[in-house]
DNA sequence: AGCGGATTGTAGCAGGTGCTACAAGTGCGT
DNA sequence: ACGCACTTGTAGCACCTGCTACAATCCGCT
């Protein structure tokens, strides 16, 4: 019979999939079920509301995204700071994760809009983050907590520079030495 | 008889401010030309569509954004990099900019879900942060590009980690030392 | 006085939104 | 064989969306 969590968790990547091409907010449920096989009463049916979809899809997209980062991390350390926000930055402007920028975007601009739910999240993909630019920071870094802040302002910088079609001058900041 | 031109004028601070309140997505016609006093058909009437709406109001938010940069710009140079960046830093990060960052935020949505219309104006908005950054910069800076670039990252990723409430670290941002 | 642009009233269209209701199945575990 | 979670069909609710139609005004200008 297919416990609802088997079908949640196999429609939650098709979710987000369409989410990323279509655009958080211009995800219907109607348009969302037909593309992903369903309908939009079993989406009810399993997710409870259209907040309680979203509510799962954020946490899934979140976690997926944190553990690519993991992943990635090897426990290698950089050599510089600058090594290491080309490091994120290189890793963070993968083309696979492109269609990410604009529900991350999304995100922001609900969280700025008051939505608690899509701050919490946002947070805690930064606060993920700046432990990962920790963790591999050169060991005997001077001030970690500034270089922590400065190349996670840097990445997400450049994140709204390629948002903004200007991915010359983010290209620029990589290139650019760091203190 | 009030030209259109008098009404459009009169009208579009008080769009500006409702779009900054209840988001640019969130501004549909009817309670919006409540809000602003007039119908819905009016603003048809002299703006013609939703979409002419909208790119005129792109255009006046910008406009004023970039005078206020001007204003503020007053001719005088930074000492420093650092200077500069706190400088611009702190001058983006006026509580009465704030509601801005929401609409900043919702056009590079829409930029990056491919609007040519809203990265159009939100180049624009780059290159005149760009342009004022490079006027501000130190004279004898020996890199300007890579200056300009690197603190135009740093203020945008501040504004990130401001709307994802994260304020801690983009405090830290600016009280870091830049090369 | 009358012309013409600006404004308002009233009403509607066709489409989309989240969500619900009820009946009829499906197929697996017991 | 039965129950039960799951799935689908068909239909609908109340509301909102941008936009339109048509007639009735208002009001300054000539």
């Amino acid at each position: 019979m297919m416990a609802a969590q088997n079908r949640k968790e196999e429609w939650l990547p098709l979710i987000a999939n369409y989410v990323a091409q279509h655009g958080l907010g211009g995800a219907s449920l109607r348009p969302l079920a037909k593309a992903i096989g369903t309908s939009d009463r079993m989406l009810i049916y399993h997710f409870g509301s259209k907040d309680g979809l979203m509510t799962e899809l954020l946490g899934f997209v979140s976690a997926q995204v944190m553990a690519m980062l993991d992943a990635a991390a090897q426990g290698s350390r950089a050599e510089s700071r600058h090594a290491c926000l080309v490091m994120l930055g290189t890793l963070m402007r993968n083309p696979m994760l492109r269609p990410f920028l604009r529900t991350w975007g999304e995100m922001l601009v609900e969280a700025e809009g008051g939505n608690a739910l899509y701050r919490d999240s946002a947070q805690a993909i930064v606060a993920r983050l700046d432990r990962w630019i920790r963790d591999h920071l050169p060991e005997d870094d001077p001030d970690p907590d500034a270089a922590a802040a400065q190349i996670l302002a840097l990445v997400e910088g450049i994140g709204v520079l390629d948002m903004a079609g200007c991915s010359d001058i983010a290209d620029r900041v990589l290139a650019a030495p760091l203190a």
